[in-house]
DNA sequence: AGGCTGTACTG
DNA sequence: CAGTAC
DNA sequence: GCCT
DNA sequence: CAATG
DNA sequence: CATTG
């Protein structure tokens, strides 16, 4: 099971045949094409074969997870060995950054939650957790297939339950937190008051009294208030004159200090409704996860990725260390197997799926093709099926989009970050050239660099003008300006301008912000020489707030924010504004959108879920 | 069981 | 329309 | 994968 | 969550 | 009140 033998040949797209028998033999699997349970043939069309692949994929990710808890714990772990230095904690950078976020928790919980975790390792089912943890050295081998007989105490055990958890806390301990439950309310309790509301609990009435206050009539415009307040944290910000950009001119905070909306009763929570640092106190957790979620990405399972980060969202909107599993099992988006690898973490310092993935070759190859600019999870999982390894393999025998062209030339550079510095070098010399091609044009540095981040994969600027004639083709003149002066050397794509609407009459409607994806170049001498992805965004005035908004992120943040305001206030969000029945909103500001979605307004860098 | 953001460009 | 990107 |  | 036991 | 879909 290591890695090796089973280069992804033999299941190239014809293959699939019984992927049950296959399957459990190892979890590259996993990352090749179809094993198409049902119809094999025609490896010829790249279409058919498209179609087929994503229902194969799902599929065949849940046979393997099926399977995998089949395996005893042991086998997982001695194979792990080799690459020992577990490497979670990648650099984070910026100590500047790391430091300077701090936050003052409003209790101490340790101590609570401690007393429970002690009965449990200690006296809970012994068999299964004694089995599990210290078996790593003694258990090496694959008697995997046979385990029942290994343990001769979980013996009873598997019989009736199909599948025992595979990894090294039992699922005993999991229920743990469901035992005490003195602690476990003091626990909630605690949840409650930083607003981590404790789902379980009362379905109806539980009308608190603060709901009925103010509330409800005064729904629209103003009223700032969001759900009622229960609870507060404050969350220093890293210095704002780093952070923020000059260029956008706003912001200045030092420290915020946060209102959560706390609603027990609401059944959901949504990570735009709370402050999620760039660098939270639980990042090894939230690099864990990180690291998962990119690996569901990659073998095309978006909802379960969107799942692991879930469970980030809610690792960084938990304002102290966790130090117990219970902490993080309670956290609402933290379930059974979110919960058993942080538990894993807790207990010994490395996590099995990681090790796995890091072990698998095919993981490498894969991540190697979707890093090109163009090439997503299925484009890559359709090469890596067909057996090519690198990027020379794929150039050699594949017919490459425009785009693609572009990822694979740029391909080193565009891997490489932007600091700060440069970020703001870049902007310097796009400021000038647009003033030439424009003048009197505002426009705000977006991106993970308005967020913060000490350094970005690129650069997105949105720009805009009072005038709504010149935003109009206000993208293409920039561009090609840019173009001349030899900062522009390729478009990844291209909005096609204001033309179009060869359509009906909604042609008005339509077309509002254009796109353009660029590789630029700076000539400026202290800047690398390196190119640069730099995404150029034109608004309309009227669009400017949400475009900004809307371009800013994080990815995980535009997603909650927008079904938070679907769901929640049946308001349509998009990077053009807010509807509401189709009626499109004034929105005058960032600012003003939060207050209209009656949310609590949260600045770039805290919007990092 | 059903849902998970919403839009735009390319080929 | 599927795939990719933001 | 997790929540409702 | 709603529906079911 | 727990399990199920």
């Amino acid at each position: 099971m290591p890695p090796l033998h089973p280069p992804p040949s033999d299941l190239s797209l014809v293959s699939q045949g019984d992927k049950q028998n296959t399957d459990h033999q190892d979890t590259t699997d996993a990352f090749c094409l179809p094993p198409a349970p049902s119809a094999p043939s025609q490896p010829t069309k790249v279409m058919a074969s498209r179609q087929r692949v994503t229902s194969d994929v799902s599929s065949l990710v849940k046979t393997i997870t099926q399977q995998n808890p089949q395996q005893p714990n042991n086998d997982g772990r001695s194979f792990a060995e080799p690459s020992s230095q577990c490497s979670f904690h990648h650099a984070t950078g910026d100590p500047a950054i790391v430091q300077s976020h701090e936050v003052i928790a409003i209790i101490s919980s340790d101590e609570e939650v401690e007393p429970l975790v002690k009965d449990v390792s200690a006296k809970n089912h012994p068999n299964l957790s004694s089995h599990s943890h210290p078996a790593g050295p003694s258990a090496p081998t694959a008697a995997t297939s046979s385990t029942v007989s290994t343990t001769p105490l979980s013996s009873n055990q598997p019989v009736p339950a199909p599948r025992p958890f595979p990894r090294q806390v039992t699922w005993d301990q999991v229920h743990a937190r469901y035992e005490n439950s003195t602690l476990q309310a003091k626990h909630n309790l605690y949840l409650n008051y930083i607003g981590q509301s404790p789902s379980k609990r009362r379905k109806k009435k539980q009308t608190p009294s603060y709901e009925t206050t103010d509330t409800e009539s005064s729904d629209e415009e103003e009223n700032d208030e969001a759900p009622a307040i229960v609870g507060s944290a404050r969350f220093t910000v890293p210095s704002a004159s780093t952070l923020t950009s000059q260029i956008s001119g706003n912001v200045e905070a030092h420290s915020v200090s946060l209102a959560f909306p706390t609603d027990t009763t609401s059944k959901t929570y949504y990570a735009c409704q709370y402050p999620a640092p760039l660098i939270c106190p639980n990042q090894d957790l939230v690099d864990i996860c990180l690291k998962l979620e990119h690996a569901r990405d990659l073998t095309g399972d978006s909802m379960n990725a969107l799942a692991y980060r879930k469970s980030i969202a809610a690792l960084k909107n938990y304002p102290v260390k966790i130090s117990k599993p219970q902490q993080a099992w309670a956290l609402k988006g933290i379930g059974k197997k979110t919960g058993r690898i942080i538990a894993d973490f807790l207990r010994d310092g490395r996590v099995q799926d990681i090790e796995m993935l890091n072990a698998n070759p095919a993981y490498t190859i894969l991540e190697r093709f979707y890093s090109v600019h163009g090439v997503g999870n299925h484009t890559a999982r359709e090469w890596l099926s067909k057996d090519y390894k690198t990027l020379e393999d794929v150039v050699a025998h594949e017919k490459l989009s425009a785009d693609q062209e572009l990822g694979i030339k740029y391909y080193d550079d565009f891997l490489k970050r932007i600091p700060r510095s440069e970020v703001e070098l870049l902007v310097e010399e796009f400021r000038a050239g647009l003033q030439d091609v424009q003048p009197d044009c505002e426009y705000t540095v977006c991106g993970s660099y308005r967020r913060g981040k000490p350094d970005s994969g690129d650069v997105d600027i949105v720009v805009t003008h009072d005038n709504a004639k010149v935003t109009q083709t206000l993208l293409t003149k920039i561009v090609d300006h840019f173009k001349d002066q030899g900062h522009i050397v390729g478009v990844l794509s291209m909005s096609s301008g204001p033309d179009n609407s060869h359509v009906t009459a909604n042609s008005v409607l339509r077309n509002r912000n254009c796109q353009a994806l660029c590789v630029w170049l700076s000539k400026h001498p202290d800047a690398a020489k390196i190119h640069r992805r730099m995404d150029i965004i034109v608004a309309p005035k009227m669009d400017y707030p949400m475009a900004v908004l809307g371009w800013t992120g994080s990815k995980y943040f535009e997603r909650s924010i927008r079904l938070y305001s679907k769901t929640v206030l049946g308001i349509k969000m998009t990077s053009h504004g807010l509807f509401r029945a189709g009626k499109k909103l004034n929105v005058e500001s960032e600012r003003h959108a939060f207050k209209i979605l009656q949310l609590n307004y949260l600045e770039p860098e805290l919007r990092n879920c």
